[in-house]
DNA sequence: TCTCTATATCGGCATATTTCGATATACTAA
DNA sequence: TTAGTATATCGAAATATGCCGATATAGAGA
């Protein structure tokens, strides 16, 4: 591996310690996504995800360890936001790509039905 | 759950299943990376990412299955490429969070150090 | 302090993923 | 067809990850 290889490399392991892991389940992204619209607590995000308590806060560790997060308390309740808008315009980058990956499949299966 | 969470998830799902996954590994990122500059074949990724050839046509088929690169044959020689360019904007979204996420963690351990 | 609610962590099972050697397949050239 | 190179797939071991019940901890209020 050459040395600039080495270089994109590192920068890249950060970047899937921090990010890339954190995006690695669905849950996690569609909770980054409702963060998107306002900060909430666990019980409204449990109720949200529809899963059990703990796996909404294992998820949100996940989350928060990787610094995509940040939580404040109020009373009881922990409310969770996103640590930087930009995560969601990087998500609806790969949202937009999917929309053309999934029309240009089902252009080719199209095609492939009518027997070209 | 409600409905606009039910179809935010469902595009989720898509995005997770044909995006997320790609980028689940490192040496995928590296992969999306290095064709990024260029269409490369397998012998030419196997040499970058210095890992054994099986690897790498392993991780080749976990992105040509998501539609994140087409391939194209010249005699022996499978060339790779990205089906498209926006992937690396998304990652290059993501590599500018982990800069800033970083850096401010850095901040943080030295207040820490001087008892702050 | 005692109790209640909200959140976090633990422990173990189930499943998924990575990895790599071995082998199969595709193409070229003789 | 045969040999040689390039790529893909297989199979098994190791590791990682998600999940969820049970339990621990944090804070509010009596």
């Amino acid at each position: 591996m050459d040395s600039v290889t080495e270089r994109l490399e590192q920068e890249i392991q950060l970047m899937h310690a921090h990010i890339c892991e954190g995006l690695a389940d669905p849950k996690r992204v569609l909770i980054l996504y409702l963060l998107g619209s306002r900060p909430l607590n666990v019980t409204e995000l449990t109720t949200a995800l529809d899963v059990p308590q703990s796996t909404v806060s294992h998820h949100l560790k996940v989350l928060r360890d990787r610094g995509l997060v940040l939580t404040e308390r109020e009373g009881t309740a922990v409310y969770y936001s996103l640590a930087d808008e930009r995560i969601i315009e990087a998500l609806d980058i790969m949202r937009a790509i999917v929309a053309d990956i999934v029309a240009e499949r089902a252009r080719l299966m199209a095609g492939v039905l009518s027997d070209e």
